[in-house]
DNA sequence: CCTCAATTGTTCGGGTCTGCAACAAAACTC
DNA sequence: GAGTTTTGTTGCAGACCCGAACAATTGAGG
């Protein structure tokens, strides 16, 4: 972005943009290249851009049945990424610390330069404290009361360590990087196990007042729904996760290894169970997603996690859905999208939990004493 | 508060607030006791309070049968009050302005000292547009497309006109006066004819990016239930909202002037037809909470509008429902409360929309030229 | 009653951040 | 090549806040 650029939109004035800049060329968090004479008179704008280098972030993804760590620059840049299969039994807190130690020192010796380390930033499904990256409870990898970052912190040489919830990570990345840029107020719907969310509000995370915002798998929607493992029953998750979604289609007892991707070969091979179940599926995800439009009324809501290989099959239903519960007012200020960054949304979010505070605060993250 | 009170909470240095008090005293709007000695050696630190004095603002709430306008002063001190009833048939939007300026000449007559008018705040059962006070529809004065804040400021002399939506701002009052004053997220849900809801996160009102948020009246929670006015059928409003009440205890014929109260009546006699009706109606009310409170992880929900004179019969009834549908984490931490303004809650918070762009920016808005 | 410690108000100087205005540099237009 | 337009550069000034020294006011202890 031009240095002129940046005063219009920050409405600072042009010396202020001159010596912040200054200040973050000389952190080499930005490089400064002399404007190309675009168009019109007036004297070129020199181009302020992040440098990919400077500052480097490990992303990990601690799934039940996987595990990812990327190193990622500013801006988001992944300089590399490796995403390793786990056995679903060995999920046990300081064996998947010790896989994610591994992990990291292959990436990070991999780097092109050695750039500064100054965090990593880890995503979990389930709930979790972020004041000191405490998990409460992840019900899927098996966890209760895990102080994850405590171990990581212990076994990685970072000088920092987040953690947070997937979806609120997958919310954080879309709307950072990816499908989310222009928004403001987005929600972030990803399908997984149950179906997890993410919201932003006023362009900031929403968390909640202790950090469980966005627990809308278990928005009750259907009085005469199915049991949800939450005890009660029609929860949303329980009409939208993955288990509701391939029982319909007669995939429950598929014992294949990816059961999305026979869903979506069955869908292209004119499955009429399969398309049948999708549909049903896409309009109870369309429902539960009106009804968070009429509550929090944003101007976005992005779909992932396994949705983001299906949207484009459900797309129709889900709008139909959703408007069909939405408020026409809340309704038209909204757009549906499929999330762009796909599997990588996570990572991206989990590096911006702690590039985020190197933005907020530069010369602290990067040893430079102010002159 | 004292002064050393204040530097403390602050942050700011007692030669910050030092200046900053002056200021504020020197417009009228602090008043400034010496300090009585309380405990303890040390000079006692002188008191500063909010003057009542000094800037008044009209608040208006515009029903369908009633119209209701009060003064109030800082710290929302109300001076006085008037509330008249309407005619249904008379809600035309002239009409209304007519008597709104009517009633507010009396009360600014009557006020004890000629403080300075900074504007008017008002509250509409509709979806407004905050920015310019647009009404784009408020169904039941059968309004549509009223540009309510123009008309009124240019039937009274007030320097500006704010306008809002009800249940948000019965929000506003409670969180600000209220029963939410400890909160920080809080949720208020309001009976009305259907259910208001407004929102408070991170101690702001969350308005959504158009100023819909809330709008949770039409959240499905019962796919079978009865058909809504907006055209679908289950909205959480036809479970919980008057008519549904009135209808289920038998009242919706009763052609008495204040249903709730005769139904009060008849719970007090041991009515179990009423007794049912509210248990029921009590127990979605209670659903429909606990999927805001898994949504939102607030730490407070307030329950207001005709619910404040019901609530303390259905505490437990919403409290179950609630807790039934919440997950565990963010259950516990969150308070569900009864409204403690009941009908001023929301005048209170339309005074606050103006008072609270006073107390942003002071100098600007009472006539003061820094020197 | 006097002295000392504790707490707070008051005053003054200084630091940081930002804006403003004037000037210099680099492009386009005629 | 002169004038216009846009932007970078520089020096100065104002707003805001802090910190330190000092004054004021109280309680405690002899």
């Amino acid at each position: 972005m031009s240095r002129s650029q940046l005063a219009s939109e920050t409405g600072l004035n042009r010396s202020t943009i001159r010596d912040l800049i200054g200040e973050l060329v000389a952190l080499g968090l930005v490089v400064e290249n002399p404007g190309t004479p675009t168009s019109g008179p007036g004297r070129p704008s020199s181009v302020a851009r992040v440098s990919s280098r400077g500052a480097v972030v490990l992303a990990a993804e601690l799934e039940v049945d996987s595990i990812a760590v990327a190193t990622v620059g500013m801006g988001g840049h992944i300089f590399d990424e490796i995403r390793e299969a786990n056995t679903p039994n060995n999920t046990r807190p300081d064996n998947v610390v010790d896989r994610l130690a591994a992990l990291s020192e292959k990436l990070l010796e991999k780097l092109p330069t050695p750039d500064t380390l100054i965090g990593a930033g880890v995503g979990v499904a389930g709930v979790v404290r972020r004041s000191d990256g405490f998990v409460h409870t992840a019900p899927n990898l098996g966890w209760q009361d895990v102080p994850i970052a405590e171990m990581i912190a212990s076994h990685l040489d970072v000088p920092e360590v987040r953690v947070a919830n997937e979806a609120d990570l997958g919310a954080l990345g879309e709307f950072r990087r990816g499908a989310g840029r222009l928004a403001e107020n987005m929600v972030f719907v990803a399908g997984e196990v149950g179906v997890g969310l993410g919201i932003i509000q006023g362009s900031a995370p929403m968390l909640g007042v202790s950090g469980y915002a966005g627990e809308a798998g278990h928005m009750r929607v259907n009085p005469n729904g199915r049991p949800c493992r939450c005890g009660a029953a029609g929860c949303w998750e329980t009409e939208v996760g993955e288990e509701a979604l391939l029982s319909r289609a007669g995939l429950a007892a598929w014992d294949g290894d990816r059961p999305i991707e026979e869903l979506i070969r069955r869908l292209g091979s004119g499955d009429a169970a399969a398309h049948a179940a999708l549909w049903e599926t896409g309009r109870w995800l369309g429902i539960g997603i009106g009804n968070l439009i009429n509550i929090l009324n944003p101007d976005m809501v992005v779909v992932g996690g396994f949705y983001h290989a299906l949207y484009p099959h459900i797309a129709a239903v889900v709008e139909a859905g959703a408007k069909e519960v939405a408020l026409d007012a809340p309704w038209e200020a909204c757009t549906i999208r499929r999330s762009e960054l796909g599997a990588d949304a996570l990572l991206l979010g989990a590096a911006e939990l702690v590039l985020g505070e190197l933005v907020a605060d530069p010369a602290a993250h990067v040893g430079f004493a102010p002159a």
